[in-house]
DNA sequence: CGTAAAATTGAGCTGTCTCAATCAATGTGG
DNA sequence: CCACATTGATTGAGACAGCTCAATTTTACG
């Protein structure tokens, strides 16, 4: 069994975007929003809900306003022509669909449920508009932007010079880094929804050696996978191999 | 013989980023820049020359103004602590090395100049400031950003999904794209400074390797590089291969 | 409980790499 | 402007990382 941890604490409206951005504030400052409790339970109408390992928005999908993920997991994907996908990156709670959409109709990616979860819309015009309330809040938006050019720059090195294990052990580690700053992750383990197959997408690489790569880590008692929860048994030894 | 038709028309400041961005006209308005001729002979004392395949800023480099390609080619670069090294982008004339630096010091990553040219630094205060006084200059700052991200997610993609052919197809295409708004490319074949190990280190692949393709490729009535020009025969053959 | 989805394992196979040798191009100093 | 030194390109042989196909077992879920 996982151990469920990381349902506590920081979940909710806390670590979301909006506050990172320092979205939140000025939009209630304005008068268009009203503050969250943590545990949402009063802004659930505005919610929509989405099932796990479904499509959420097509590639083509024109958005009037801007999703933020709520709770759940999510993934941007590209895909080929020739039915290849590439994920492009994960979305944890808390975060902007895509940073894109402040200023542009469309997407170009789709954008696929991993686990079950929801997101709220907020609206476009508002959120330019609390944009430019405080210039501050410019350097934060364009941050957002340079840490997500960084994790794609990474991604392609990644790709282009990595081995497998080493692509690997570097999501997890990435995932790892990421969840922790959510949640309060126990040394026993923590809830990891990916399936073999998103690991493949992420890495560019096929199930069936996404697969094999586990088993090496296992034997090498590094990581180990089951129950959908995640456990890091040598965190040196992955940390090595990601370098 | 390299037909060099593309050294007419657009090169020099026409075609600079700051235009681009609008930021030119900004800044001549502010009385901080005076106009350049297209020629660029009245701001030689204002920029700095580089030689060709050479650093050109170390990794750790501290940035206080922001460069600007005028004439040249360079490529941004990731270095692994194995040696290996990925190009994450090449840049060519008329381009910001980095569009980041206008809000941070440091790239982290390392810039090498692929043909001899020059660039002329601005003044990152300034620069920032011109960005405030129209809001619609945000927009284009943030388009280009959607442009750059847009382009390594395609990367990912490639590096990812497409197989080493298609790789190299892909980027002789873009380049190809990419010159044809600068020059007038003639259909002779245009100047072309890559090495076989920029293309490579670009496409995730090894110059052996690069090597066979471009010979496939040739074979194939497809390109042709020879006396650092590129010709490309069959347009729609490398458009399929590249779809 | 039964069915569908996911993971494991094994046996070949191929795209891409490494190493190495040779040849061509480019740049440099005298 | 030539001779040499360096860097880049080509070619071939062999190796291996990662792929495909396929069969089986395990897990998830209505």
């Amino acid at each position: 069994m996982p151990s469920t941890t990381q349902k506590t604490a920081k979940s909710g409206c806390s670590n979301c975007v909006m506050r990172g951005l320092g979205l939140c504030r000025v939009l209630i400052d304005l008068g268009w929003e009203k503050p969250h409790a943590n545990d949402g339970s009063e802004i659930t109408q505005a919610r929509a809900v989405f099932a796990a390992r479904r499509p959420l928005f097509p590639e083509d999908e024109v958005f009037d306003s801007v999703p933020v993920i709520c709770d759940g997991w999510a993934a941007t994907i590209m895909n080929l022509s020739n039915g290849g996908r590439q994920i492009l990156s994960f979305r944890l709670p808390g975060e902007m669909i895509d940073t894109s959409l402040l200023f542009e109709q469309q997407l170009r990616r789709s954008i696929e449920a991993i686990t079950r979860g929801c997101y709220r819309n907020f609206d476009r015009a508002q959120l330019r508009a609390a944009l430019f309330v405080s210039p501050s809040m410019f350097d934060r938006l364009l941050l957002t932007h340079y840490n997500e050019r960084q994790r794609a720059d990474q991604l392609i090195t990644d790709l282009g010079r990595r081995t497998g294990h080493e692509r690997v052990a570097r999501l997890l580690l990435d995932l790892w880094t990421r969840l922790s700053k959510l949640y309060d992750l126990s040394d026993a383990g923590f809830d990891f929804p990916l399936r073999q197959i998103h690991i493949a997408d992420a890495t560019g690489l096929t199930p069936v050696y996404v697969s094999n790569i586990l088993s090496d880590f296992r034997k090498n008692g590094m990581v180990e996978i089951s129950d959908r929860a995640l456990k890091i048994n040598d965190l040196t030894k992955l940390r090595r191999l990601a370098t």
